[in-house]
DNA sequence: ATGGTTGCGAGGCAA
């Protein structure tokens, strides 16, 4: 079996709902994964995705912040989610497919904006998320699993538009990185989107705060696709769609997608 | 070094 699966980081569901649809009608994943969705499971507006064939869904809400949605055309069951670092936010959730693949998604908090844990709680607060996300791999070393999400790291150099001037911006830090990678070790996933496209600079975010987002172009990939190494040779075509950066009120970030043969 | 924009929800906080 083949399906395609997407991931995209849509800074509030209900307000985008218009351009989900559109997502969904014209590039048509299997299995769509939202994150800051900022609303209730309740007011997630499911009954329109479901009229496009996205009859299941998984979610995990709360009320303004954070929040993680599974939309699915194919069957799938909910498997829990996991509170890293006790912060009691809305930031992961898994559903198992029929033929077992087991599909995590993930927000990674984004850690504030000073890169220092002794003043800013929230930098501590991201960096301890992925130590526990690495306990976790480390003694459940997934298998048939493929990790998607807003991670809220760039890890490469070719991973944001100026590597020199970012490695003091949280998101790009060398700490942030050491932390993203001993999470990625540990759990011995891949990353999907570098393996198909292991060249150049790669995008999946650009700031709101850009005059002109596509000309300056000064994005950074802040959202992945993992596989676990049972199933990582799977994976290909991978792809950003850029353009639904420049949609009708869009999100900051773009949707990554990724197909898997199995 | 600063400010730049957006969403939620009604003043900041978070991103």
């Amino acid at each position: 079996m083949s399906f395609t699966l997407a991931t995209w980081n849509i800074n509030s569901v209900r307000l985008r709902e218009p351009i989900v649809l559109k997502l969904l009608q014209e590039e048509a994943p299997d299995i769509l994964c939202l994150q800051e969705c900022k609303s209730p499971v309740e007011k997630i507006p499911f009954e329109g995705f479901a009229a496009l064939g996205y009859t299941h869904m998984i979610a995990r809400g709360q009320k303004g912040y954070n929040g993680v949605a599974i939309l699915s055309k194919l069957p799938i069951r909910d498997v829990g989610d996991k509170d890293f670092a006790l912060l009691g936010h809305a930031r992961h959730v898994a559903g198992a497919l029929e033929n077992g693949v087991v599909i995590h998604n993930f927000y990674v908090p984004a850690g504030g904006d000073v890169p220092d844990r002794e003043v800013n709680v929230k930098f501590g607060q991201k960096l301890d998320y992925l130590t526990e996300m690495r306990d976790w791999f480390r003694a459940e070393r997934p298998q048939k699993s493929i990790l998607v999400g807003d991670l809220n790291i760039a890890p490469r150099e070719d991973d944001v538009w100026s590597h020199k001037q970012l490695l003091k911006v949280v998101s790009h830090t060398p700490v942030e990185v050491e932390h993203l990678n001993n999470a990625q070790e540990a759990g011995g996933w891949t990353d999907v989107t570098r393996a198909d496209i292991p060249d150049g600079q790669l995008y999946s975010w650009w700031s709101y705060r850009a005059k002109d987002w596509d000309a300056a172009d000064k994005g950074r990939r802040l959202d992945h696709i993992w596989a676990s190494d049972d199933i990582k040779s799977a994976a290909h075509s991978s792809r950003i769609i850029r353009a639904a950066r420049g949609w009708e009120k869009p999100s900051d970030h773009a949707p990554v997608f990724a197909t898997f043969d199995l």
